[in-house]
DNA sequence: GTCTATAGGGAGATAGAC
DNA sequence: GTCTATCTCCCTATAGAC
C-alpha cells in the first residue's frame, strides 16, 4: 500500500473533488449531500461511510486545499540553493502557489468563497493552517528586506495581504489553454517586485504582447457551467 | 421628494442591507427569505412587497454594491486636472475604489462570495456592470502607458486581473480602527506603480512602521461574528 | 461499501386579513 | 405596508438490508 490507493481511499478521494466541485458553484449551505453524492455517483447515505457529517466533508475538502498549495510551496523553496536571493525566491514562490493552487482549483476557489461561510469551528481549524502557510511568505519578504532587495518604506505586512489577494484571485479567472501558468507566474512576480513602472530587467523575459485579450471575462467568475439553477424552494 | 427617501425607498434599503450582511454570511443558497426578514425586523412574507423573488433581491444587490464603486471612481477620475499623470491617476483611483469598497463593506464582500454562485441569469446581467467598469481602469493603464510611464513589458490585460484581485480582497481583511484606508490606498498604488524593489521616490509618504502587525487576522475573514451556525437540516 | 427508506425540520412563495 | 397562515418541496442524518 506504499504508493497505490485503496479503492476506499479512492472513493473518498473522488467524494472530496465532487464536494469542492459542489462548494465552489453552490456554497456551504448551497451544497446538499445529494449533490456532492451524485457528482461522486454515489446516493446521499453512502457519503456518510467516508465521513461523518457535512461538516466533516467541509472541513477536509477545506484541509486539502491548503496542504496541496503550502506543500508545494514549501518544497520548492527548499529546492532552491542557499544562495538564491529574494527575487528569485519569490518567483518560484509564486509560480509553486499558482500551479498548486491551478492544480487544485476546484479547491482553491471553493475555500476562497466559502471561507466565510462555514460554521466558526470550522474556520478556526483552518485557520491555523492559513497562518503557517502565511509565516512562510513572510519569512520570504523579510529575508529579501535584509538583504537589502527592497525599498526600506514598503510595509511587509500590508504587501502580503496585497500579494494573496492577486494570486489567489488567479483560480477564479484562469482558463486551460490561454497563457501559460509558467508565463502568469512571471508576469505576476514581475508586478509584485517591479511594479508596472520598474526598469525592463525583469525575471525571466515575458514575452510582449499587449495586444492580446486575456481568454475568458477577465473579471468574471464565468465559466462555471451550472448544471440547474439552484434549487428553489 | 428632491434629496430625503420615502419611508418606502428606506425600508426597502433596510431590506438590501439586511440582504448584504446574510449574503455574505450564508452565502447565495444559504440567504433565507426569512433570516434577510428578521435582520430588517420584517416578516418574511413582507419582503416581497419590495422585492418579487429571492432572485430579484439578489440582483439589485449585486447591483448596488457595484455602482456604488463604479460611481466613486468615475466622479474622482472626472475631478482630476487634465494634467494629472499616470502615477495620479492610479493613485485616485485606488483610493476611490477602496474608500468606496469599504463604506459599502456588507455589499462588497457579499458579492465577491457570492457572485459564482447566483444563478447565470443574474450573473451575466451583472457582469455587463463589471466589464463596463473594467473598461475605466484599462483605459487609465493604457494612458499611462502611452505616457511612458510604464515598462513597455508589462502586460496590461494581467495587471488588471493581478490589480482588482489585490483591491477586491481589502473589503475582507479591512477592519475599522487600524490603518486608515489613505494609508492603504497610498501602499497599494506604490506596491502597484514601483512593486517592492522601486525605489524611495513613492507617491505621499508612507510612514514607516514594519513593526506594527495588521490588526485582525492577515489572512482571514476572522470577525463576521455569525449568529448562529448555519440553520442544520 | 453501497443501497433504500424515512424521521423531523426548514425552504420560497402566495393569499388574504388589517 | 406589514402580518399570519399555509402549500409544496427538499434538506441532513440514521437504520438496516444486501
Amino acid at each position: 500500500m506504499a504508493n497505490h490507493l485503496t479503492k476506499s481511499e479512492m472513493s473518498r478521494r473522488r467524494v472530496l473533488d465532487a464536494a469542492a466541485k459542489i462548494f465552489r458553484d453552490y456554497g456551504y449551505v448551497g451544497t446538499t449531500m445529494r449533490a456532492v453524492a451524485d457528482e461522486a455517483d454515489l446516493q446521499a447515505g453512502s457519503l456518510y461511510y467516508y465521513f461523518k457529517s457535512k461538516d466533516d466533508l467541509t472541513s477536509a475538502v477545506l484541509d486539502l486545499g491548503m496542504r496541496s498549495v503550502a506543500e508545494r510551496v514549501e518544497s520548492a523553496l527548499a529546492a532552491l540553493p542557499g544562495t538564491a536571493t529574494g527575487r528569485e525566491r519569490i518567483h518560484v514562490a509564486v509560480h509553486a502557489h499558482l500551479s498548486a493552487s491551478l492544480e487544485v482549483g476546484d479547491y482553491s476557489v471553493a475555500t476562497r468563497r466559502i471561507m466565510g461561510q462555514v460554521p466558526e469551528a470550522i474556520r478556526a481549524k483552518n485557520q491555523q493552517q492559513r497562518e503557517a502557510y502565511g509565516a512562510i511568505w513572510r519569512s520570504i519578504l523579510e529575508q529579501a528586506r535584509l538583504r537589502g532587495e527592497f525599498r526600506t518604506s514598503a510595509n511587509l505586512n500590508f504587501a502580503l495581504l496585497y500579494i494573496f489577494g492577486a494570486l489567489n484571485w488567479v483560480a477564479e479567472w484562469f482558463r486551460p489553454g490561454g497563457r501559460s501558468i509558467e508565463e502568469i507566474a512571471s508576469e505576476f512576480a514581475s508586478f509584485i517586485l517591479d511594479g508596472l513602472t520598474g526598469n525592463e530587467s525583469a525575471l525571466t523575459a515575458v514575452p510582449l504582447e499587449l495586444a492580446s485579450p486575456v481568454q475568458a471575462g477577465w473579471l468574471s467568475n464565468r465559466g462555471h457551467k451550472q448544471k440547474a439553477k439552484p434549487r428553489a424552494g
